[in-house]
RNA sequence: GCCCCGUUAGUGUAGUGGCCCAACACGUCUCCCUUUCAAGGAGAAGAUCACCGGUUCGAAUCCGGUACGGGGUACCA
């Protein structure tokens, strides 16, 4: 097979982490992150390590690293080492890493990469002002490298708070390979000293990340694009630390419609909304996929297992892509229909189950659900659906007490107010003695009716599907009829008249 | 401002110098099927391949510039 060399399973066995910062939901661009992670390290039969990167404490949510988890596993993202799970690096999560991370700073101190600096926020911020003012490119003017051992004692012995910064060569250029975008090349007279080490003892990302990397054998570095610009700092604290840096894989950003960075305003954004929503996960997973990555060829719907075998870093493309919820849906929809018909119902139940507030059936509809009625059921929705959340409304009905037509839907389209109340007097009577009770006999009962009536099929059945199912969308007539049972069907037929009859309609007229 | 990345129909992609006056999918529209809604089937519309210039017998594909979009420029990740 004239397949194209495929570096990342040349060498067998990628060790790739996701490492999101505990500081709220996971967003979707998060999520393919952790998909084109999880991806590489299955398709080359490597590990997917799971980090916390909670350096941060001002921005952390102790809820964020369950919902993280929550929305992984719904994906079925399953990590080999992890904080939960533990691993022959552990501990997984940052914040239990302090040791490793000041041990680095101690080396890059001593072999003089790195200094202690103990210029304040308020100088910082006064520099980058009159930088400003001066229309110059505001930045930090490295004034902290030459900072003596006794001045830096003398600072903290005031109290004022030291960062460890690492030095950045003054000039030259850096250059660096990433699967995605090729060669890149940054220029170090644009980068000044950068803070490794925080002033309350934590590492910055840039640090820590580094370490841990190295630490837990990382073989690829797959994050957004955002973090191009601050490669070179990575790659600085590797050499100066006498390590090979990762393999690169920046990805595109994920936009929403307007072409800007997704976030809460364009939607639904985190994984857990769509769960809520009724998407499947194997829907969000097979289109997340294919958003910035394509295998090649005009497959869109794919297994795991088959996108597992056909994921490769170097098709990731190098464009950002918008988030496209109407092909979503198309696709969830496609992917309800190749479920079997127990599959969808054991994916319907929990979602009919919820509480009404929460978007399940209303709660007079006792729980659990009868599942030999429910099994019944889902034939005659299945092709219609896109979403599971779609089934508490086509389905509604059938559980419910009793439906509350619309008047004016009754005797909508084809038909009108009095032609509607004839056509349900005389289903009526058909309804109360037709036998056998069964899709296929009332079908031909009813189109004799419509013959005798000299009415189209249509204006027969419409009033009857709205006095039946409370809508004029509904899934097929018969079937929906004998699903539901001949007394209450006889006694929703029957109340529908009366409501007709209350808006003077009667079947005088 | 400076730096980095990007730019094929509304959207996602295919295309890696001739097979491309550009293909597939979603969406849109029309028709068929049909008791409604879907699903399914058959079609249609929609792209000066961001723009300008260059290389070449030949460019969506290679090079340069410009425009536009996005990202970065923190003791946030």
């Amino acid at each position: 097979m004239p397949l194209s060399p495929d570096r990342s399973s040349a060498n067998a066995g990628a060790r790739t982490r996701f490492a999101p910062s505990p500081t709220g939901m996971l967003h979707i661009g998060g999520v393919r992150t952790a998909l084109y992670d999880w991806l590489l390290a299955r398709k080359t039969g490597g590990q997917f390590v799971l980090r916390i990167e909670d350096t941060d404490r001002a921005r952390y949510d102790p809820e964020a690293e369950k919902s993280i988890m929550e929305s992984l596993r719904w994906l079925g993202l399953d990590w080999d080492e992890g904080p939960d799970v533990g691993g022959p690096h552990a501990p997984y999560t940052q914040s239990e890493r302090l040791d490793r991370y000041r041990d680095a700073t101690q080396r890059l101190l001593d072999s003089g990469h790195a200094y202690e600096d103990d210029t304040t926020p308020e100088e910082l911020e006064e520099l980058r002002d009159r930088q400003k003012a001066v229309g110059k490119p505001p930045g930090y003017d490295n004034r902290g490298r030459h900072r003596t051992p006794a001045q830096i004692e003398e600072s903290r012995a005031k109290g004022l708070q030291i960062v460890v910064r690492m030095k950045v060569p003054d000039r030259g250029i850096l250059r660096f390979n990433d699967t995605v975008r090729g060669d890149v090349e940054f220029d170090f007279a644009l980068l000044q000293d950068f803070v490794i080490m925080k002033s309350d003892g934590y590492p910055t990302y840039h640090l820590a990340h580094v370490i841990d990397d190295h630490d837990m054998d990382i073989t690829h570095v797959i994050r957004g694009e955002e973090w191009i610009p601050s490669t070179p700092r990575h790659i600085l604290i590797h050499q100066a630390l006498g390590w090979a840096p990762p393999v690169y894989v920046h990805v595109p950003l994920i936009l929403g419609k307007d072409r800007s960075k997704l976030s809460k305003r364009h939607g639904a954004a985190s994984a857990l909304e769509y769960r809520d929503q009724g998407f499947l996960p194997e829907a969000v997973f097979n289109f997340l996929a294919l958003l910035g990555w394509s295998p090649g060829d005009d497959t869109e719907v794919m297994s795991r297992d088959e996108t597992v075998r056909r994921f490769s870093v170097e098709r990731i493309l190098q464009h950002p892509a918008v988030f496209d919820s109407e092909k979503l849906l198309w696709m969830n929809g496609v992917l309800i229909r190749q479920l079997s018909a127990d599959e969808l119902m054991e994916r319907l139940l929990p979602v009919l189950e919820r509480p009404e507030a929460e978007g399940g059936l209303p709660d007079s509809v006792a729980r659990p659900i009868d599942r030999e009625f429910l099994r019944k059921l889902v034939p005659l929705v299945h092709e219609r659906l896109k979403t599971l959340n779609e089934a508490v409304e086509s389905l509604g009905f059938f559980f419910a007490d009793e439906v509350r037509p619309d008047v004016e839907a009754l005797s909508e389209r084809k038909s009108d107010p009095a032609t509607a109340a004839r056509s349900l007097e005389a289903s009526l009577a058909l309804l109360k003695s037709v036998e056998p009770f069964e899709p296929e006999h009332l079908e031909a009962e009813f189109r004799a009716l419509a013959e005798s009536l000299d009415m189209k099929p249509g204006p027969l059945f419409t009033p009857v599907r709205v006095a039946v199912t409370g809508s004029p969308m509904a899934p097929p007539l018969f079937d929906t009829i004998a699903a539901i049972g001949r007394e209450r069907v006889v006694e929703r037929v029957a109340n529908a008249i009366k409501l007709l009859e209350a808006n003077g309609a009667g079947a005088g007229n």
